[in-house]
DNA sequence: CCACCTGTAACTATTTTAATTACAGGTTAA
DNA sequence: TTAACCTGTAATTAAAATAGTTACAGGTGG
């Protein structure tokens, strides 16, 4: 399973969309998010590293670097997710048994599509459609 | 990322489908995949569990249920991955926050779509194909 | 100056994964 | 019928990832 990095991350940058005139400390975010504000202040790292948000030393409150609609999901998922490939594949099959020789070459093309796929539908979402849901009646 | 059981459980297929008159004990099995025999067999009594293969107590050798082309690496990414949800949320946000409140299920909505596209690309994809990649030339 | 905040290191607990040892008991052939 | 070989599975260990927590240096601003 794919860590909650990814969730928290996404429900981070919706609450600071949704109240852009206001300065967020880690630990409003953090009873928001139900967990503890050093987890919120690592995770706003990643995203500011990722160029998504600026925040600033010794003052509350982050904010987006480009409009909701423009931080896709792919984005988020990228700045918190170190790994490139998704799925791990054994390590030094035997290279003298004709499947071990070539199986890691197979593995990486058939696991590639179904990567590109997953990462595709996180692209064609973003914040602000996450925005619309959340505050969409209903 | 996911780990590498999915990997090792294709490549077990591969070889079993890649030598049908073979009874392929686990101990082969593993020096081909590189692991411990017992890893092997683990993996096998998940694959038998979920009816891809059978096999034999105290008698090498397992055989694919139906035809390799019929194995799709959806259903071996699911006879090895117990977890039905592909991304983590994180539990009990806030239900006062209107963002905490609504999150999870914005999330799970938002997730969905990634997750159906990466197991539609697995189902598209069987241990026939996989076969016919490891034995052409190239 | 003081209350408040961030960034980050360090430590802990929990969970997952994989490797390994051990063994009860089935299978087969000499 | 015995000996070699095998499976299924429990139990243990080790390593890595994840998340929670404490602590603190130092910035910010009334």
């Amino acid at each position: 399973m794919i860590n909650s990095r990814v969730a928290v991350a996404i429900h981070i940058l919706a609450l600071i969309a949704s109240k852009p005139h206001d300065d967020l400390p880690s630990d409003y975010i953090a009873s928001s998010v139900n967990t503890n504000p050093v987890v919120i202040r690592r995770i706003l790292g990643m995203l500011r590293k990722a160029g998504l948000i600026q925040t600033q030393v010794g003052k509350a409150g982050a904010s987006l670097s480009r409009s909701p609609s423009d931080i896709t999901l792919l984005n988020v998922y990228r700045a918190v997710e170190p790994d490139e490939e998704l799925f791990a594949v054994h390590e030094n099959p035997n290279p003298h048994c004709p499947v071990g020789k070539r199986i890691n070459a197979v593995l990486d093309e058939a696991f590639h599509g179904a990567q590109s796929a997953l990462e595709k539908k996180l692209a064609g979402q973003n914040i602000q459609g996450i925005m619309d849901h959340l505050f969409s009646e209903g």
